[in-house]
DNA sequence: ACAATAGTGTCTGTTAGACAATATACG
DNA sequence: CGTATATTGTCTAACAGACACTATTGT
């Protein structure tokens, strides 16, 4: 038995790694941001950063999160004006996976609406959103710039946000984490169907969505910018779990 | 910016706790051990201990629990001989949650099936199997020595891996992991009594995991071990998650 | 015989999924 | 008018939940 003594314990550092998501043109896309030093110099790579030494993690997160994209965490309420869901997503502590020294990695998991244009440090060139599929694809001879495998275990760690996503919006409200604050009917199933990649049928879609109480609450106006006849707008409602969830097709 | 050094980052120790779950006498019990030292000498807390300088998280985790229990862990297939089911639950990181000094504790959740009793470094006095009710109850005027809080956040750390086992037990085959290699379909539904807090009807409760394929597969005995007609024993299936789910009763 | 548990069958209400039909905008 | 999207309605198969009934052991 060891004794347990804090002062002869191995020296770790803690970083928190963002996996950030958002749905543009019908794809689901993350951040990423193109790493200026060794190891993996010039590879994209997930946002993140050292926790600091009085900061909880999921505060490191939420100021990782403004200082890459400007965007307020709002983990208890749902999104207001330019908050994105926030949650701790899972620990990576493999010995290698940092060649410099032991470092061991709070992922976190942020969804976020479409927003005009990522910015880290100013730099407009060293951070895009790009779509999961292409960053997930294993070499499929398309190994362009664009699409060289993410830098340390990040590809994982992205696999693993990307999943939980896909399942969370099945039994609970987190889809509208997604879009603005008010939104369609439309625009949520075209999350859904951009998340999941697949095809929904908006009929049922409908029925399901506004027959479940406090998914979705009337916002009074429409809109027309899909085109076709006027929607109704939405604002996400007070549940936070659906009951029965939203079910996704089979393969 | 801070500059991306990994020599000038903060202090931190990595630790793994554990919640180690199994069904007792029809209750769900975790495994907690009595601290020797301060702070919060005398207090029950989650087992753990510190990760070692070239180990992973699981493989530290897994460690933990052959030290506690004397069980193997056996993530990828399904408990065999005597393995549990071992997955990481989430990291909890508030910089005041030790005294001493800054501790990020990676929880990890344990299945197990009821076992004859724990032995922590052969102190029988040290470690127990206690009912979560009794360790998660808030002062209820009913604070014997056996229910007294538990050590630092590890209430918290407990709640959360009771919530994770209860839902997860609802769409995954993972309630298997509660019970012995073969076994009834009335025991697994006890344990699925027992997790939930609930009743449910054994007419409905055969027909459904009977009648998801791959969930269970017939192991050819029978067994009268409850009493009444023999019941035919089971092995637990290839089938990882159930569609569709178990259905948890409201409330 | 009685108690206890295992297992099968039957009925009913709800819901998912397929799809017809109507509504209201833009061009 | 044609096209696009929104919204309502209808039908059917599957399933959950309630519960009657039979089967097989021990006492």
């Amino acid at each position: 038995m060891p004794p347990y003594d804090p002062s002869n314990f191995p020296p770790f550092a803690v970083t928190v790694d963002l996996v950030v998501l958002t749905v543009r043109r019908h794809a689901l896309c993350a951040l990423v941001v193109r790493r200026g030093e060794t190891p993996f110099q010039g590879r994209w790579a997930l946002p993140g950063g050292f926790v600091r030494a009085d900061e909880d993690l999921g505060s490191a997160a939420a100021r990782e999160l403004v200082e890459e994209t400007g965007l307020c965490a709002h983990d208890p309420a749902r999104p207001a004006a330019n908050g994105a869901h926030l949650e701790q997503l899972a620990t990576y502590g493999d010995p290698a996976r940092d060649p410099r020294m032991r470092v061991v990695s709070v992922a976190h998991l942020a969804l976020a609406p479409d927003l005009p244009a990522p910015r880290a440090g100013g730099d407009a060139n060293s951070a895009r959103w790009a779509p999961v599929d292409d960053l997930l694809r294993p070499g499929t001879g398309r190994e362009d710039e664009q699409a060289t495998p993410l830098a340390f275990d990040h590809a994982r760690i992205l696999a693993d946000g990307v999943e939980r996503a896909r399942s969370k919006i099945e039994y609970s409200s987190l889809a509208t984490a997604f879009c603005p604050p008010e939104f369609t009917v439309g625009e949520l199933r075209r999350v859904y169907e951009a998340v999941w990649g697949v095809v929904l049928d908006p009929r049922n879609f409908h029925r399901k969505v506004t027959g479940t109480p406090g998914f979705l609450v009337p916002s009074g106006g429409t809109t027309t910018r899909q085109g076709g006849r006027p929607a109704q707008l939405f604002r996400a409602g007070a549940a936070t779990v659906l009951n029965p969830p939203m079910l996704r097709p089979e393969v």
